[in-house]
RNA sequence: GCCUCUGUAGCUCAGUUGGUAGAGCAGGGGACUGAAAAUCCCCGUGUCGUUGGUUCGAUUCCGACCGGAGGCA
């Protein structure tokens, strides 16, 4: 007998149509969602992030949004626990927790149990971003020789991550992911995928969602906010660039360019993230209609739930 | 109409004192366990506008023609 947790997942790049396939599965599987997605989880970011209206929503609960306020810091730790008490919640009330969002660290984080290594004082970061990154380099290539094997020496955020674990924890990132990963994890997962066959259309709905965000006020949205984005909330696409035409730096239909640029750039990483993954099912909307796609992946959800 | 500049990778441009060419951006592929909508790595053959000429050899020099920009009338 499998006493594993069963949770759906939706993944794929931005604009593929999560949302809908997700909505659709909860309504259909008597399901829960839990937003995946490092940028929804903050209030005061609606439009720029994609959330659904409530009335879009119809009626489902959503878990994961709003979470965390623009100005605070959040990290894959953060997300790791919430989503953890989500399930939990949603699973305890009989009801099916389905994931749905482009944030394929944050989902494995949870999906593939273990703990993460456990939390640095502050500080070390900071003093460790004073030194020169050959520094760095040279002392992690001592101390944990196999992070630094797998880590490029220009990657300079992955290199003082992992000394920072080992300067706050006394052990070396390689040994703290060795442990996470051995750990077997709880939840029995089903993970959709959406792709498109045509790279261009995928690119031609973001470039047409950007447009529809730009109409329905997003530019207002970011100056609301524009003051009070933390460090994590300010890298957001759709925030950052309009932050840059709010400057000056950019004209308005500059922003607006790099704004589609760097979403279709975005959507090629979710891409790579989500094809590594062997037991991702995919489908594609633009060669097959949303009902067939929709009815297989229903038979195929049914039968992993029973 | 005349003069000058210009036409090289999808875009912006470099370059070859004549031996068929290279950057940035775009694009493609990849990595990824506490910033992840972040961060990082790899990938550049294109009738060098067309057509004649000079030359062993022209994208590079010369002429004509066709685009584009500017100046003078």
């Amino acid at each position: 007998m499998d006493s594993k947790i069963k949770i759906l997942a939706v993944v794929g790049p931005t604009a593929s149509g999560k949302t809908d396939l997700s909505l659709r599965l909860a309504k259909h599987l008597d399901g829960e969602i839990i937003s995946c997605d490092s940028m929804q989880i903050y209030r005061e970011m609606n439009i720029g992030t994609a959330k659904p209206s409530m009335s879009e929503r119809r009626g489902i609960p959503h878990h994961l949004f709003d979470v965390c306020g623009p100005e605070n810091e959040f990290s894959c730790a953060n997300y790791k626990a919430y989503a953890e008490a989500a399930i939990m919640d949603i699973s305890g009330r009989g009801k099916t927790p389905i994931f749905c969002g482009g944030t394929g660290l944050y989902l494995s984080s949870v999906l593939r149990g273990g703990n993460l290594s456990p939390t640095v004082p502050d500080g070390i970061r900071e003093s460790l971003e004073k030194r020169s990154p050959d520094e760095n380099w040279d002392e992690l290539l001592s101390v944990d020789p196999e992070a630094a094997a797998s880590t490029h020496k220009n990657n300079v955020k992955r290199v003082i991550r992992a000394l920072e674990i080992y300067h706050g924890t006394g052990k070396t990132k390689t040994e703290w992911d060795k442990l996470s990963l051995e750990a077997e994890s709880p939840y029995d997962a089903l993970i959709f995928g959406l792709d498109y066959k045509s790279r261009d259309t995928l690119y031609g709905r973001i470039n047409r969602r950007v447009d529809i965000m730009m109409e329905e006020g997003l530019e207002a949205e970011v100056r609301a906010v524009a003051s009070r984005l933390g460090k994590t909330a300010s890298q957001a696409i759709g925030y950052k660039e309009l932050l840059c035409y709010i400057n000056g730096d950019l004209s308005y239909d500059e922003a607006v360019e790099v704004l589609k640029k760097n979403t279709r750039n975005y959507a090629k990483r979710q891409l790579t993230w989500f094809r590594r993954d062997p037991n991702v099912i995919w489908s594609y909307p633009d060669s097959e209609s949303h009902d067939a796609i929709f009815e297989n992946i229903v038979n195929i959800a049914k039968k992993h739930l029973n």
